[in-house]
DNA sequence: CACACTTACGATATTCGTAAGGATT
DNA sequence: AATCCTTACGAATATCGTAAGTGTG
């Protein structure tokens, strides 16, 4: 039994004529007639009373009608699915990236893709940058962003950008007049920090450990929004990544470029190297890229 | 997008080789691959990633293998189901037949049928003879039995038995020890008949009043039973088809034949005749043929 | 005799298996 | 070098459309 013998008998018992459901199906009856026919054969007997001059339903074409009717159904929708996944017109994609990038770069690069293709449904998971490895590493997602892995294995990385700390200070602040300030400069102030684990407090207390001793901090808090807004209102100062330079100005708080030592990482894009991205996928890729292309200049 | 191409993806998603696949589908490994291949450029997109050294599954491949194993399973059983309704291996009959029949020649021409076709299931409808007719008119019953139609319109008659109206009366009667009665003997005594609008009642009242005027009735009851067990008891007499002689036996009363004039009438099966008889229906009329073949002789 | 389905037959397409090619371990 | 998938090609098979056949109203 294939699609085409069950699609002819259908045609015929929607039909009840074999020449007009020839017409419906572009087949000449004849060759309709033998296709009913082979269908008839293998099953093991007829599904379609004929007289010369009509066409009925025998009992088991009966019975096999509505099913038919079901799996035809079902076999439409489903190759109809799969075109609409491969053609865009349709799908879904997972990504996580980082609260830094979530929060700043990924609205506008997502407003791109929507355009683009406004019928693929995306799915983005704002979390810090561990989870974003292990979701990639876990096929919980397709895509992640975040800082570049010690260790890539099994996972391929695409840069974006070169991400720096900047300083980031009260706007009535003495500092804010500075086009550049020194670790020792900002330290000397009330430091606010991201809490534990995340990987820009993290990574700030690694690299500083070296010279400037044990970060002291005075406040934490584990938005970037938070510290941003404590900044502005006077409570300290902070370093964050310079991704988040928008959102702090728009937050009411003053970024200034640090000296050296340039704390400096690699931010882009993560995907499990031995797994081959959906279609959905692969074009958000491509937007990301795209986009990250844009804003690199700005950053430098 | 067809079945060969859906159980190719299918085996070979499975097995994540090609060449084990080919081999599950009796197969070449080429023939194989170019069958996905075909699929895969049906839909517009790859469904399986293949390294020269490894298989694994696109996103949209894991999209569809689920689909794919739940479209293939509905195929296959869908298939199977009419294969075994064509072989008797499985179906359903409804079959409807008056009381008179129903009650004593059904049963064991049902058992012959269920011998040999112990899958097959059958539904019996013992309702009056004129529902007989209704039902196989509209389809609720693909077969029926009971009294020969006036007029056959769109129904085929298959006779069965020449029935004759036997006088029924108790064992210790003088009646019972007759060969033959007429049917002045019998209405000298208490009459029991069954309630209109039963077919037999009917029968009796028409072809009598010419030649006995009115029937007049002392009982009546809605069973065959009830009737014989009542002409046991002594309550009266009776007539009824010489189908019943052995219920009647079976209750303790005892038959007669009746003289001049023979009410007599053709009992056979009916169906439809522009409809073609499902397979199981066709076999169970088969049976029912054969077996009032057999009976025929000891009714004449 | 006209209409509708079936059968017959030659032409075209598809599908298959064998053989050769390419890439990875 | 061995394995596994892909590509190439000739052969077998299947499917199609035209034309002839058959039965019914």
């Amino acid at each position: 039994m294939n699609v085409k013998q069950l699609r002819a008998f259908l045609a015929v018992a929607q039909c009840l004529s074999f020449a007009q459901a020839g017409e419906r199906l572009h087949l000449s009856q004849p060759a309709l007639s033998l296709t009913v026919k082979s269908l008839e054969d293998e099953l093991g007997g007829k599904l379609l009373s004929r007289t010369t001059r009509s066409v009925s339903l025998t009992p088991e074409g009966e019975t096999l009608l509505p099913l038919a009717r079901q799996l035809l159904a079902d076999w439409d929708n489903t190759e109809e699915l799969l075109r609409q996944r491969f053609t865009l017109q349709l799908g879904k994609v997972s990504i996580a990236a980082m609260p830094s990038y979530a929060g700043n770069l990924l609205p506008s690069a997502l407003k791109v893709f929507r355009e683009r293709y406004p019928r693929v449904n995306v799915a983005v998971h704002d979390v810090i940058n561990e989870q974003v490895l292990e979701m990639v590493r876990h096929r919980r997602v397709e895509l992640g962003i975040g800082f570049e892995p010690e260790s890539s294995s099994s996972l391929l990385f695409t840069p974006f950008y070169m991400d720096r700390f900047v300083a980031v200070v009260p706007v009535g602040s003495p500092l804010a007049e500075r086009e550049e300030v020194t670790w020792g400069e900002l330290l000397r102030e009330d430091f606010i920090a991201l809490q534990r684990p995340s990987a820009v407090r993290l990574l700030l207390e690694q690299d500083l450990r070296n010279q400037h001793g044990k970060l002291s901090v005075a406040f934490e808090s584990h938005q970037l929004s938070t510290i941003g807004r404590m900044v502005a209102s006077g409570l300290g100062v902070s370093a964050v990544p310079s991704l988040c330079i928008q959102q702090m100005r728009e937050l009411g708080a003053h970024c200034v470029a640090l000296a050296e030592p340039r704390i400096e990482r690699r931010i882009g894009l993560m995907m499990l190297a031995d797994h081959k991205l959906s279609a959905a996928a692969q074009a958000l890729r491509d937007v990301l890229i795209e986009c990250a292309q844009e804003h690199t200049l700005e950053n430098v």
